[in-house]
DNA sequence: TTAATAAACTAAACCGATTTAGTAAATATA
DNA sequence: TATATTTACTAAATCGGTTTAGTTTATTAA
């Protein structure tokens, strides 16, 4: 069985390239093209297997039915599963997604942008590293259809869909006040990202808006490529040195696996000598030993409704609603935090 | 800045476009094209920031220097973790990666192949459903470049990258007749991947080789989208049932964080009452309560060797040389088969 | 001095689709 | 009966690159 192309579908009927390229793309009865021609067309098409080549398809539509997709790290469990549901809602619409990973690193997720777009992908959904503006605005003067997710830059108006890191914190450090830990310490990542400073500013909230002062000795924020060797220091220094903190938040997942393998290691106690509390969460945080009370992201509508977004936005470029969606976490309350 | 296409240098600077194209594609020196113009192009191009349009380029070529990666599953972290090792790895040879899940179907999995195709990708790594023989065939008769990993076809003769499912699921129930458990039981998956098949023969080995019999009560394969609800049967069943098992080997590592799940529900002591073992681990395995003991899959190397033996054959279409790898898994030691 | 060769290019075809601007024949209208 | 309209198509341009087969001018060899 070889390769069939339109132009062996015209000559084998005895028609034009023209004929049958509108009737495979349903266009034959606004064409006037009549009903026999058109089962002809369809029928051998069908008979032999054809599928149009996309590159020449892209090339001559200008698009690619294509969404590209650019996140830190594939491999992160949070990110794979957005992509999960970015496919599900993609395919949905017909469209495919490419994804590639920016390593947290400008540079690249720069790179990205443009090797997509010189891929001809249809729109984007960037989890940005939120050190590019200057392609982001780029990006949104040139019109093209974009959306981010997880993180936005707040100096510019952009479809965006993210979550309230803000309240979810907020709610999470008010989750121990209400469990009586009075000294909660705050365990993060140095980055200018604006999800962890609005997860700072949520805890700092909970705690002035209960009377509390914020201490800053609670307050650690790790090397993002070191985080697991600063750990041990930390968990240290807050738990067992003068501080003696009660209960710490980690602002992501994997800080708290870190946290709770170096809590295990220095033989502490949860819940009962600290509490510990995360945002996001693993997929074994209910097995783990005490199961770890957690915020949970609502990855499944983060990717819906990126899609949706974009789909729309790539449809009618024209008008232009800036879709700014917030989404909320959900405290699943286990047991890291007393009972 | 608007785009800018090769014809606008080739206007620019009063050249052809043929010879803008040579030099861009670093083929200036051997077409004699002056080292004077091949600065002035190349000036020119970066100055105005070109970048070909690959749909065209692609066409013209009849390549697209992207690579598909057909998966059942990306937000599964193994297959996000491969994903994320091809990715890198493909970037070092200059491919791009488009991937989608089948979702175990392989009628999804067939579309996914030739929408592939149809995209021009040039080349595919596939984790297949195993229920595809016939297009696994196809793509071997014309020739096209494939890597088959995780899953592979016993009947047909093709390059893959898969694990020792036999020697690691051996390995791993000797692990357990070392630390004197007699009574061993066996969860797995009902399937036919062959995967499976030899995780449960190496199980059925370890046994035999050591003078104990088989025992099919000991035996139960779930259904693979209904695991969840009848793992809770399954344990209850060979552990607190008449047949009492000592020990459970999970075949992945879903099944393992299930079962656990249900042990503690059901409050059944591990590893004292029953040892569990897991081939495959979750992020979080040595955090579990017990820590899991666990068969590891070197994901990192089967992404790596799948993208090298895909753009080797990529290369040179010519020379067909099968690469079958098969890597060793690891066992992890922790400590849920007791000390 | 002239033919052969090399250097430095270019025109036009091509990849495989879509689309614009027609056209010939059949039918309807005046 | 002559004109207008409709039906059912088609030829050729186009998308933006790559590539084949030349061409022109300068240089070298005989």
């Amino acid at each position: 069985m070889k390769k069939i192309f339109l132009k062996d579908i015209a000559q084998a009927l005895n028609l034009s390239k023209t004929a049958v390229s509108l009737v495979l793309n349903n266009r034959g009865d606004e064409n006037k093209i009549s009903k026999d021609t058109q089962k002809r067309i369809l029928d051998f098409a069908k008979k032999n297997n054809y599928r149009p080549n996309q590159m020449a398809r892209g090339l001559s539509l200008g698009k690619s039915e294509t969404i590209g997709l650019i996140v830190p790290n594939i491999s992160d469990i949070f990110y794979a599963r957005i992509a999960h549901f970015i496919e599900i809602k993609a395919k949905e619409f017909g469209y495919n997604v490419v994804f590639s990973s920016s390593n947290e690193n400008a540079a690249i997720e720069k790179e990205l942008i443009y090797s997509m777009l010189n891929r001809q992908v249809d729109g984007l959904i960037i989890a940005s590293t939120q050190k590019n503006e200057e392609d982001i605005l780029k990006l949104k003067e040139a019109n093209f259809p974009f959306v981010l997710i997880d993180r936005y830059y707040p100096d510019i108006k952009t479809n965006y869909v993210i979550v309230d890191n803000f309240g979810g914190t907020k709610n999470m450090t008010e989750h121990l006040l209400g469990n009586r830990r009075r000294k909660i310490g705050f365990i993060s990542i140095k980055s200018q990202l604006d999800a962890l400073l609005q997860r700072r500013l949520g805890y700092e909230q909970a705690l002035t808006e209960n009377g509390f002062k914020v201490e800053p000795n609670y307050i650690n924020e790790l090397d993002p490529f070191d985080y697991q060797d600063e750990m041990k220091g930390a968990i240290k220094d807050m738990v067992q040195g003068s501080h003696k903190v009660d209960a710490v938040v980690f602002t992501t997942h994997y800080l708290a696996a870190s946290g709770l393998r170096e809590l295990k290691l220095l033989g502490i106690e949860v819940p009962s000598e600290v509490a510990i509390i995360s945002f996001d969460e693993l997929g074994a945080f209910d097995l783990v030993e005490p199961p770890i009370t957690a915020s949970k992201q609502p990855v499944d509508a983060m990717g819906n409704e990126a899609v949706e977004i974009l789909v729309n936005e790539i449809d009618k470029k024209n008008l232009k609603i800036e879709n700014e969606r917030v989404l909320q976490t959900k405290l699943l309350i286990r047991k890291s935090c007393g009972v």
